[in-house]
DNA sequence: GATACAGAATTGGTGAACCAGATGTGAATA
DNA sequence: TATTCACATCTGGTTCACCAATTCTGTATC
């Protein structure tokens, strides 16, 4: 039946809770009752509550009892943002969202900051032919950016788009097709560009500057996954909307 | 100590692990190891190493071991959560990237997501008095303008940041001073204008509203603050740093 | 050098026992 | 009748000993 006992009997129990209509605080049979109930433990029921209990959907009060926080949903919402994210939608979030950032940047960067920046895209000219010390890079020069704001969330929330893209298993396969094109060298004079706007403290530039950056590699990945399967165009673009050239000054 | 003690020792583990530079396919101490080391049973390691696993920091497989899959974060985004993002960190955040989505909307707006807007607005402004109500029309304007750009990642953004306002102590208590005063009124008509840039398309236009609005919500929780307890003050500027005026035109 | 096998190491899971906090009960009391 | 307080009971918290299943390791064998 599985690996992980504790998962079997934790989603068991999320089940029991949608099939029983319980309500958000209400409370849950005790850990022996599921233990009789299902055959096992009581230590792989407490295990698959811990477990409810990370993902937040029941609060365990000792000598009390464990109380539902919220109904489980059926985990489509997680799955979504694992999986079925395109990465045109990624990008155009990314966008909006880091070209906003860079503007912001602008104005607060300091000296120290544009030389961590300057060393990345150094490192990242040197090591243009390794797909992966460039792309490492690539993703400091970018969450440097964000660092230099100053502000956890704003650095938060780029770290977090680019974590997804990594998790995206479609943009994996359009990554693996860049290999031996001279992308990455445009890649980093846009990036230079970036710089150079910051440097001179030029919020509009900085703004400008990476949102064409960004569009620059939307153009690419759209090239790269016109050249063959078909099948992926109802992957990549799901929700691509907010097309036209939004932040254009 | 603690109520769960599986949670102190999986962040001992975590800690030691980020001490230790272990790097990701890493093959950790043994549960005993563990029990030992902590002077606990190895049955609350085996709970600690679960909520590591939920977490997707380690995989443990029978037989050999566990391993780790990433470098746990220093877990700033869940002490962020719990603590540390003082209110004008948050509104900082919230005004670069959320001014940014209002221009992205605006070009994409439908007439069915302005009709849903005004429709909100009409509640809030009759639920004025009602802290509670008008909240959460706030909160849902705000939301239906990010989910107007038809991006998830977007929307989702939007969401987190709004959750962390939540989720933040400081916040609350300053949002409790609010009850009484006319501050609403403003943030309405702050709210009315960036609608009216969003009906007309105009995305600096929406840019600029959304901008000015949160710049008053900024304003009106300084004041609040200042008007007694010095003791804020540490908490509340806590990497405010991204000052000036980013975002003017 | 390659293979097979025995034994060690490690996680998976169980059951019983006891501890500690929370709750309910019922008698003693005002 | 209403309140209080002690005590039994229910609940989760933790430990321990034990066995099973899997994987790893080193040795003997070919």
């Amino acid at each position: 039946m599985a690996e992980r006992l504790y998962r079997d009997i934790g989603e068991h129990i999320k089940d029991e809770i949608r099939a029983q209509g319980l309500k958000p605080g209400a409370k849950l049979p005790t850990e022996r009752v599921y233990a009789d109930q299902y055959g096992v433990s009581r230590t792989v029921v407490r295990e698959a509550f811990i477990m409810l209990e990370i993902e937040e959907l029941i609060e365990v009060r000792k000598g009390s009892g464990s109380y539902l926080i919220k109904v489980p949903g059926d985990g489509r919402m997680i799955k979504s943002f694992a999986e079925d994210i395109g990465p045109f939608e990624l990008l155009q979030a990314r966008q909006v969202l880091e070209s906003s950032i860079a503007a912001c940047a602008a104005q607060v960067v300091t000296k120290h900051d544009i030389q961590l920046m300057q060393e990345t895209l150094d490192l990242e000219g040197a090591e243009l032919d390794s797909i992966e010390k460039s792309d490492a890079a690539d993703r400091e020069f970018h969450l440097l950016i964000a660092r230099s704001t100053q502000n956890s969330l704003l650095l938060e929330t780029c770290t977090q788009l680019w974590d997804l893209r990594e998790r995206s298993p479609m943009w994996k396969i359009l990554h693996s097709r860049i290999k031996d094109t001279s992308y990455r060298g445009q890649w980093l004079d846009d990036h230079r560009e970036v710089l150079a706007h910051l440097r001179r403290r030029n919020a509009e530039g900085a703004r400008q500057a990476m949102w064409q950056h960004l569009e620059n590699v939307k153009v690419t990945l759209f090239a790269l996954s016109n050249t063959e399967d078909p099948d992926f165009d109802g992957f990549l673009f799901t929700s691509l909307s907010p097309g036209q050239k939004p932040g254009q000054l």
